[in-house]
RNA sequence: GCGCCCAUAGCUCAGUUGGAUAGAGCGUUGGACUACGAAUCCAAAGGUCAGAGGUUCGAAUCCUCUUGGGCGCACCA
């Protein structure tokens, strides 16, 4: 809806400047938020004018002030503002006529069309079935599904997918972590492997297998039976600790059918017939210098065995086989440089790599009691996503991943998230919701009727009410652009506005014991702004209560 | 040593692709419930946007250097 209105405002300006100055040039005509009692909306369009044409800025927006006669359906004014803005103001009517249609069809509320008719696919998590999801899981998978979540209001069909590794060496030292674990338990010699794998949840499986299976696998020499086992366990705890998030997957993709199928021993003989590889110590190696990057990689060991990259970069040809129009890569800033190697090296076979972006997040901190929570790796002592979950529920565990921008390094503050408070972002978006919900509530108890969504019921908004129905419109705006910056954050902060301004228009304005034309048109305008919170929150799957 | 990410209020962070007087939350201080939910609201204080140069009408944003942190630089994933 709103977009619909900036573009028509982009066409109408673009029209009026090639009349008025005649520019050699492409034009990019943006929009920003202005500050206070600048307008609803702004384009500095003037400023890049003015080098164009060597005229001061604010000349040129005034000269196209003075074309505003004629404005697009929507905006009631247009001003020139020094040094140079042009501000424009919607059309008060207008916004009330948009509402009408929210709330007649409020299923369509922040649903575009940018990617209908096309297919996504939106990789993340992929751990590989060696342990717990770590915190650090956590947020990708946050990010991941709420990535998901926007592609699909933009219109993707979309496919989330998880890739794991279930052929390689560390599944192979999982299964012999195990192994030894159960030896243990026998009471038999075993000898742990140097880089095993040292958390409890070992020794769990291992007695999980003594009780199913006593002594009998003690003459088992190999790993194997111990690594499916494991395997499955783990797996199924990941599968579990995902659904509490209320993530699930499309598929799950086996990296081990990339060696069944064929399709490593393609790419390997592809990337040979083009010379991109050559042998050296007995490994065989990519040419990735020749191609940027910093160092050549192995593809195959000495041993024989494939490295990780080779798979991987099968997997990427096998997912553009797959015809999507937009691959996302969700990894964490430790898998940059390999991502990297990825990209090159399908590049080089001819792919079209412009189908993928890859969104990396930076590294989560827990904070307990003002103090820093270690995080770190194989030990023992790391807590997990399962037992983040427990201490701060499902909500809240989503809504802080998401509070920052997957750049920037995410302290996790677990005695804020915890807080039944104000001081707690969760609950006051939360709250805003469960208080519009309140006042139907109500209504309904004092036998006060919903009044019809009309224009004319609409027609007492005014100062006090207008820049309410006006968030509405930029939340959606901002899913929007949250959708196609891949940056669910963004909507995290619009939900924060758009709660703050409903707080304190509610306390400092009855809905319901107003005067019946005053009641209504509230009554109207707050469902619109459930209708908002309620999508920006079901796009970032966290629950929106009628009651806390 | 090399590459990537980052440095903004006491703390944690936004900042709409280079624009108006740099904004929130928390914390601090002081106010507001005889009310549709105070899990809320109102107000105040708080800044050399790490530092130094450069690019231009204009820089937190782009370029270079310096300082300080995170992550990489495996024949692990």
């Amino acid at each position: 809806m709103i977009q619909g209105l900036y573009k028509r405002l982009e066409a109408w300006l673009e029209r009026r400047i090639l009349e008025v100055f005649k520019p050699s040039g492409a034009l990019d005509i943006a929009f920003e938020r202005p500050k206070e009692g600048f307008g609803d909306l702004a384009t500095p369009v003037a400023f890049q004018l003015a080098r164009l044409l060597r005229m001061p800025p604010i000349e040129i927006a005034e000269r196209l002030e003075a074309q505003a006669a004629d404005l697009p359906e929507g905006f009631s004014a247009l001003r020139a503002a020094p040094p140079g803005y042009l501000n424009a103001e919607f059309d008060p009517e207008f916004l009330k006529n948009a509402l009408v249609e929210v709330l007649e069809h409020p299923e369509l509320f922040g649903m575009f069309d940018d990617g209908s008719g096309k297919r996504a696919q939106v990789e993340f998590v992929s751990a590989n079935p060696t342990g717990p999801l770590t915190v650090g899981h956590g947020r990708q998978a946050v990010l991941g599904s709420s990535i998901a979540n926007l592609l699909e209001a933009l219109g993707y069909e979309v496919t989330q997918e998880y890739y794991y590794n279930d052929a390689g060496r560390q599944m192979r030292v999982l299964g012999e972590s195990i192994r030894a674990r159960y030896l243990e338990i026998l009471g038999e010699p075993a000898s742990f492997p140097e880089d095993g794998y040292q958390g409890d949840y070992i020794r769990e499986i291992a007695r999980q297998i003594f009780e199913h299976f006593a002594d009998g696998l003690k003459a088992e020499a190999t790993h194997e039976p111990f690594q499916k086992y494991g395997e499955r366990v783990i797996f199924e705890d990941i599968q579990r600790t995902l659904q509490r998030l209320g993530i699930r997957f499309d598929v799950y993709f086996s990296e081990h059918t990339l060696y069944e199928d064929g399709s490593i021993e393609r790419v390997l003989e592809r990337m040979s017939a083009l010379g991109l590889l050559y042998e050296k110590d007995g490994a065989l190696w990519f040419k990735a210098q020749e191609f940027g990057q910093p160092k050549d990689r192995v593809f195959r060991k000495a041993s024989g065995e494939y490295t990780y990259r080779l798979p991987d970069i099968a997997y990427h040809v096998q997912k553009l086989g797959r015809g999507f129009d937009l691959i996302v890569d969700v990894l964490g800033a430790d898998h940059h440089l390999s991502s990297q190697d990825v990209i090159t090296a399908i590049k080089v076979l001819g792919q079209d790599v412009s189908r993928i972006r890859v969104v990396l997040h930076q590294f989560v901190t827990l904070v307990k009691g003002g103090e820093r929570v270690k995080v770190s790796t194989r030990k023992a002592t790391y807590v997990t996503l399962d037992e983040l979950i427990d201490m701060v529920g499902k909500d809240a565990c989503r809504f802080f991943f998401l509070l920052r921008k997957a750049d920037t390094h995410l302290d996790f503050d677990i005695d804020l998230a915890r807080k039944q408070g104000e001081e707690n972002p969760v609950y006051y978006v939360q709250y805003a919701h469960a208080r519009i919900c309140s006042v139907f509530e109500v209504a309904k108890n004092r036998g006060v009727a919903m009044p019809n969504p009309s224009i004319e019921a609409l027609q007492t908004l005014n100062e006090a009410e207008l820049p309410l129905l006006k968030a509405v419109f930029w939340l959606e705006h901002t899913l929007r652009e949250a959708a196609r910056e891949l940056e669910p954050h963004r909507v995290v902060y619009a939900l924060m506005d758009i709660a703050g301004l409903f707080h304190s228009f509610y306390s400092h304005n009855r809905i319901l014991e107003s005067p019946e034309e005053i009641r209504n048109a509230r009554l109207l305008l707050v469902q619109g702004l459930g209708v908002a919170l309620r999508r920006g929150l079901s796009l970032l799957n966290v629950t929106a209560p009628e009651k806390m």
